[in-house]
DNA sequence: CCAAAGGA
DNA sequence: TCCTTTGGG
């Protein structure tokens, strides 16, 4: 649910498939791929998969196949975990959370009702990432041998960081946020199934590759014009102003040049003076999260290892009852992958 | 979301 | 063999 930069990088974002991505390192945004997975892989009333116990098993689902498919393609996945929030997340997360529960409870009872289309479309926004489910994702991407970044705060900034440093070429998100964090790459969709039908019509999803010099030259856009939109619009740690969408910020921000000097000359926003809407405090405060983020630098150096093939059998088949031969197919595609890469390497020395 | 089964 | 539908947990 991050800032919606969608009309600046539509002429920018160029359509890649997997193949382009060979030997690229993706520094994904953990929190928002589980998120994805919990909302999406779902059964046709909108249930989550669960094991025999009632624990949700959907985000272990999608890990694993996506896993298998990057693998496969010698893409190389870091995943950055968000650390614990930014004080300026509050409001948002508290806002995400009566959300969440609405959505809940309009789920349940469209479920119960028997409307399974409603509850279908309800279930969507109604889960929630437990601590647990977060625990058991970094000890399954263990076993798979994918390495995992703890970022101090936001993991779209850390993931940021890790591109900056060169430790990976671009961000995995749907979020444009690691935008405004400085991510000089980022990728979205970042997944095989190419169509998705949306109430009866079917949507092809593309691989989209975006660069933020691109999208600031494009729009002639300082990084900091780019951070002043996103204020006006909402971010996590803004809620932006009401009624002002992406273009119009994108205008105001031409116009006047910064939010800074639109608070000098307090201007007026669909009839309301600026200064009663924002402080200048808040504005630099906002902008000093995404220019100066809290990041973690003491990173132990990105390895991916041979995966722990019993470790990864025991907490599908054993501790969730994922069916056996269907975990057993996905290893031996893991093994193929494993030795080709050898092959590849023995070949080179 | 992704894999596997089912139809064409 | 390709494309659509269904089921996974």
């Amino acid at each position: 649910m991050g800032v919606d930069l969608g009309p600046l990088v539509k002429d920018v974002k160029k359509i890649i498939k997997f193949e382009d991505l060979v030997g690229k390192r993706i520094a994904i945004d953990a929190f928002n791929t589980l998120y994805q997975f919990l909302a999406i892989i779902r059964g046709r009333d909108g249930t989550p998969l669960k094991d025999f116990q009632g624990n949700v098993t959907s985000h272990l689902s999608g890990l694993f196949y996506r896993s298998l498919n990057l693998i496969e393609h010698d893409i190389r996945p870091i995943y950055v975990f968000d650390g614990p929030p930014n004080p300026f997340k509050q409001a948002e997360i508290q806002r995400r959370r009566e959300i969440r529960n609405e959505a809940r409870k309009k789920f349940e009872e469209a479920r119960d009702l028997g409307e399974t289309e409603d509850a279908a479309k309800y279930a969507q926004g109604s889960s929630k990432l437990t601590g647990a489910m977060i625990q058991e994702s970094k000890e399954f991407l263990s076993a798979l041998g994918i390495p995992i970044v703890e970022a101090a705060q936001d993991g779209e900034s850390q993931a940021a960081y890790l591109v900056s440093t060169n430790q990976a070429w671009a961000v995995g998100s749907q979020d444009y946020d690691s935008f405004l964090f400085g991510a000089k790459k980022v990728v979205r969709n970042l997944s095989m199934n190419r169509t998705r039908k949306i109430r009866s019509t079917v949507v092809t999803v593309d691989i989209e590759w975006l660069s933020l010099e691109k999208i600031l030259f494009s729009n002639n856009l300082s990084r900091e014009q780019l951070i002043d939109i996103g204020i006006l619009v909402g971010v996590d740690f803004f809620p932006g102003i009401k009624g002002v969408g992406i273009k119009t910020a994108y205008k105001l921000v031409q116009q006047y040049g910064s939010l800074d000097i639109m608070l000098e000359k307090d201007i007026e926003i669909r009839k309301q003076k600026i200064s009663g809407l924002l402080s200048s405090e808040t504005v630099q405060a906002v902008k000093n999260i995404f220019l100066n983020p809290v990041i973690n630098k003491n990173i132990s150096s990105l390895k991916w290892k041979t995966p722990n093939f019993d470790k990864i059998r025991e907490i599908l088949i054993e501790k969730h009852n994922f069916n056996s031969e269907r975990v057993e197919t996905g290893l031996s595609r893991l093994k193929k992958r494993g030795s080709a890469r050898q092959k590849t390497l023995s070949d080179f020395l």
